[in-house]
Formats: C-alpha cells, sequence, structure tokens
DNA sequence: CGGCATACG
DNA sequence: CGTA
DNA sequence: GCCG
C-alpha cells in the first residue's frame, strides 16, 4: 500500500499496547486517519473539531503526512485545495480520500467512519485532462441531445430515414433502428457536416452510415437510396402505411395481392377496413395535410371551452412537436387536467362528449387511466403511460382560426379535420406526462434505454456503496427549443 | 454476439 | 396489428 | 447497423 519512509508509523497491523503514543491506544479506528484542512474552517473551528472527533475514538492528524488516510475541507469548491495538496510531496496521493466536510460529520453522527460515497469526493480539476477532451461528447442517447429545431442535415437524414423505412418494411428491426439513430445523431449538431472526417467523433454512425454520407457528399445523392426510392414495392407500402391505421403488415398483405392504388383497395369488395382505416382513408387529404400552430391554437380553445363546462379548475398545455418549438406538425397534442384530484378521471370522456353535441367528432379513441398507485412503484416515470388518453379525429372550422386553415388547392370547404391526442393525467402527475408527451419518439425510446442501462450499472455498483441510499439522480433533461433557449422538462429520479 | 422502448385497444 |  |  503506502511506504512512508520518513514518519515513524507503527500503525499497521499494530499490536495492542505496542503503541507508544497514548491517544492512539485509546483511538477505536486505527484504519481512518483524518486530517482537517485549516484553510476555510479556521483555527478554532478545526480545534474544536479536532477534539470532538477524537472523543469519539477517531485518530486525527496533527500534520499532513503519509501516516493520512482521509483529508477533510471545509473547501469543496476550492481550485486551490489540490494544488497545494500536490505541493505537500506526499508518496502517493492517489490512495488518499479527499472529502468533503460532509463525510466528518456524517461519521460524528454516526460515531463511526461512515463508507466513502461519491458525494463525499472532492475531484481533483485536471487542469490538463479538459484541455485533452473539451469537445462536448455528442451522447448516444436521443434523450442526452440538445436538439435544435432546424436540421442542419437534412440531406444525409433524409437518406437515412429512406433506408430505416426500407428495413422496417423489410421486417430488419436493428438495421432500421440504427439508422434512424443515425439520423436522430445529425438532427442533433447545430451545424452541417461537411465532411466524412467531421464525424469522427459523433456515436451511432459506422462503416455503412458514413459510405453512405461520403456518397452524398461526393455526387449529392445515394445510390443505394436512388434503389430503395424507384423500388414499387417500397413505393407502394409507404402509400399505404401512409394512411391512419395501415401499417406494414397490412400493406404487405395489400401489395401481395396485387394492388397498387387506394382505388384498387377500395374496390376490393372482400377487404373490410377497420373503424381507423375508414377515417384514415375517409380524411386522407387533410390529416395528411400538415397542422400550423395556429390550428393547434384553435384546437387548444375548443378543448379549453369544452373543459370549463365541466370545471373552471382545468390545466391545458400543448404538447408535442409544438412545445419542442416545431412551426408544423402531423397532429395536436394536448394534456388537460383539473387541479381537483381525482376530478380528472372522468375528464376526457366529458370533454369527448361535448365534441360529439358540437358536431365536432370525427374519430375516437378512448384509453381509460391503467395508473395505480397501490400498484405501481410511484415515481418511476414509466407510470407516465398509464393515464387516460384519447386519440382524435377533429372537425375544425376556419373561422376559428387565425390567419385560416392550412388547406389544399381549390378545397373550398369551410373546415378540415385535424388528428388530436389528448392524455389528462392526475395534477399531481403533470410532470411526468409532460416529460412523456414532450419528446419525440427517438427521444421517449432513449430515455428508457438509458434509464434501463444506467439503472443497472447503478445496481451493479450498489453493494459496493451504501445500502440504505435509494435516491438516484441520474441527470437533466433538456430539450431545446428555438434561438439558443431550451426548457428543463424534467429531472430524472430513479428509486432502487 | 445479444440488444435494440413501452403500453393499450 | 396499429396507435402513441 | 452500431454498441457494449
Amino acid at each position: 500500500m503506502f511506504h512512508a519512509p520518513a514518519a515513524p508509523r507503527p500503525r499497521k497491523r499494530s499490536k495492542p499496547g505496542e503503541d507508544s503514543v497514548s491517544r492512539r491506544e485509546e483511538a477505536t479506528f486505527q484504519d481512518v486517519r483524518i486530517f482537517l484542512v485549516e484553510r476555510k474552517m479556521g483555527r478554532s473551528r478545526r480545534s474544536f473539531l479536532t477534539q470532538l472527533a477524537r472523543s469519539k475514538g477517531f485518530v486525527v492528524e496533527d500534520i499532513l503526512s503519509d501516516a493520512v488516510t482521509h483529508v477533510v475541507s471545509e473547501d469543496s469548491q476550492s481550485s486551490s485545495l489540490w494544488p497545494w495538496l500536490k505541493s505537500r510531496s506526499l508518496s502517493d496521493l492517489s490512495t488518499v480520500n479527499v472529502l468533503d466536510i460532509s463525510w466528518f460529520t456524517d461519521s460524528m453522527r454516526e460515531g463511526r467512519p461512515v463508507p466513502v460515497e461519491t458525494k463525499h469526493l472532492i475531484q481533483d480539476i485536471l487542469p490538463e485532462a479538459p484541455k485533452a477532451a473539451p469537445v462536448n461528447k455528442v451522447s448516444q442517447y436521443a434523450c442526452q441531445r440538445r436538439t435544435t429545431i432546424e436540421n442542419n442535415n437534412r440531406i444525409f437524414t433524409d437518406a437515412f430515414e429512406v433506408l430505416a423505412e426500407n428495413y422496417e418494411f423489410n421486417e430488419i428491426e436493428g438495421r432500421c433502428l440504427a439508422f434512424r439513430r443515425a439520423a436522430s445523431v445529425l438532427k442533433s449538431l447545430p451545424w452541417a457536416v461537411r465532411s466524412v472526417g467531421a464525424t469522427q467523433d459523433l456515436p451511432c454512425l459506422g462503416e455503412h452510415t458514413k459510405a453512405v454520407m461520403k456518397e452524398i457528399l461526393q455526387y449529392g445523392r445515394s445510390f443505394e437510396v436512388e434503389k430503395i426510392l424507384s423500388d414499387e414495392r417500397c413505393q407502394t407500402l409507404k402509400l399505404f402505411t401512409s394512411v391512419f391505421g395501415v401499417g406494414p403488415k397490412t400493406a404487405e398483405k395489400w401489395y401481395r395481392r396485387g394492388l397498387r392504388s387506394f382505388s384498387d383497395v377500395l374496390a376490393q369488395p372482400d377487404i373490410h377496413l377497420n373503424r381507423m382505416q375508414q377515417s384514415g382513408f375517409l380524411h386522407y387529404g387533410d390529416i395528411s395535410r400538415a397542422v400550423s400552430k395556429a390550428e393547434a391554437r384553435a384546437v387548444g380553445n375548443i378543448i379549453d371551452e369544452a373543459v370549463h363546462v365541466i370545471t373552471p379548475n382545468a390545466i391545458l398545455a400543448l404538447t408535442g412537436g409544438f412545445r419542442r418549438g416545431k412551426d408544423f406538425g402531423h397532429d395536436v397534442d394536448y394534456v388537460v387536467t383539473t387541479t381537483e384530484l381525482g376530478k380528472e378521471e372522468n375528464l376526457l370522456i366529458s370533454i369527448i362528449e361535448s365534441l360529439k353535441k358540437q358536431g365536432l367528432l370525427l374519430f375516437s379513441d378512448y384509453q381509460a387511466s391503467t395508473f395505480d398507485l397501490s400498484k405501481l412503484p410511484s415515481h418511476r416515470f414509466e407510470a407516465m403511460d398509464h393515464f387516460a388518453k384519447c386519440f382524435l379525429i377533429l372537425r375544425l372550422e376556419g373561422s376559428r382560426v387565425e390567419g385560416g386553415l392550412q388547406r389544399a388547392q381549390g378545397d373550398g370547404r369551410g373546415w378540415r379535420a385535424v388528428r388530436v391526442d389528448l392524455v389528462s393525467p392526475p395534477a399531481d402527475r403533470f410532470a411526468f406526462t409532460m416529460l412523456g408527451w414532450t419528446g419525440s419518439r427517438m427521444f421517449e425510446r432513449d430515455l428508457r434505454r438509458f434509464a434501463r442501462l444506467e439503472r443497472r450499472m447503478l445496481l451493479d455498483n450498489h453493494a459496493l456503496f451504501d445500502k440504505t441510499k435509494v435516491l438516484f439522480i441520474l441527470g437533466c433533461t433538456k430539450i431545446f427549443t428555438h434561438k439558443g433557449s431550451h426548457y428543463t422538462i424534467f429531472t430524472l429520479v430513479l428509486r432502487v
């Protein structure tokens, strides 16, 4: 362990009574030798703490020597502590615990030296290390990335999304995910990639993705992507899956029957569309057209009016892409609740009923709450999935929209259909719900992937530390909105 | 070489 | 299997 | 396909 040439130090495995220094004979904890740093502590407080510790059976050294195992400082912020320690010419500083005063006070309270935890450590601010790697590394998890609203790498991400979709159609989920992740990483960059070399330190980019990027940088297009785009099957599947209620399996089924267009499908007497698909075809033009922010706000007003009939204490918050700062979306997401706890249970049912009465409800799929406090570890963020929600298609009158509707060419109607999602948590779960409905799909996936991986890591390390510790703050999740501002939507706290 | 998010209807 |  |  450590060899101390100068200091006379008969401490190791000393036989009882052999030690000549009397207070060390009385000391209970021979393996822990504390040194209190006077700086910021003051002489009188240092002297008081020294007496206190010794009275409780701790060994406190007056001078900093190789005998010291625990250095305690009140100055945890200081950048001067470590340089000072290094100047003391100890034989091996790396084996010494450099600790916050909290370790000392914890130990005094317990009447024994408490195990050293990360929270006690005063880290050395290495002057060289940040120089070597000052570049903020991009995380492989979307939930740890700040993603700008502008996509500076659309030429690549469009290509990756074509490849991802093609793998999805071919049921190769792993590769599909890989290309979606690569696209997500490039979308998060506040700069445009101008050479493959610039992607050196980026995660989720490997041989294949970089080859595609190189091709695009060289020729402005990718041969592989072009081939997919010109493929009839791929085109048809893309067309079919663009219908609300039609996924890859149904699209494939229709394609294999030789169907190539919507009219082909609709002409089949033996094809029975489900409720979702019927609405999908009926409102196809409207719900595949972008929804503007003004339209989203107009939908909000309609929900607001409906909910205020039921309760005056309603809270309504726009989430989804619009909350991330987007100007257009494919649907409108609102979180709606009431401050009267418990009353949120039937809120959506009442809203749906009201919309129906007004003739605004074109489609509705309601899912009651499955949130059970007694059954679920309540603060696990997975709980955000369990609240009452509904997927709607609403009739939106143009007269309600500031600046008018997003309209197709030659559309003479004064209204359009809009996809609307509502979720209704109890008011005290509002934050969880915002977390669950503000992120992109990749964000939500990676939130769970990150939580699982990091939690396992914590559990693995857990035994080494304090078994009574139950709260781990994993980090702060932020979502960029626009022009450098961002929301802090949640701090992940996992109970282990 | 296995894992890749999760829940509901 | 489709939705989020 | 990329990562641990």
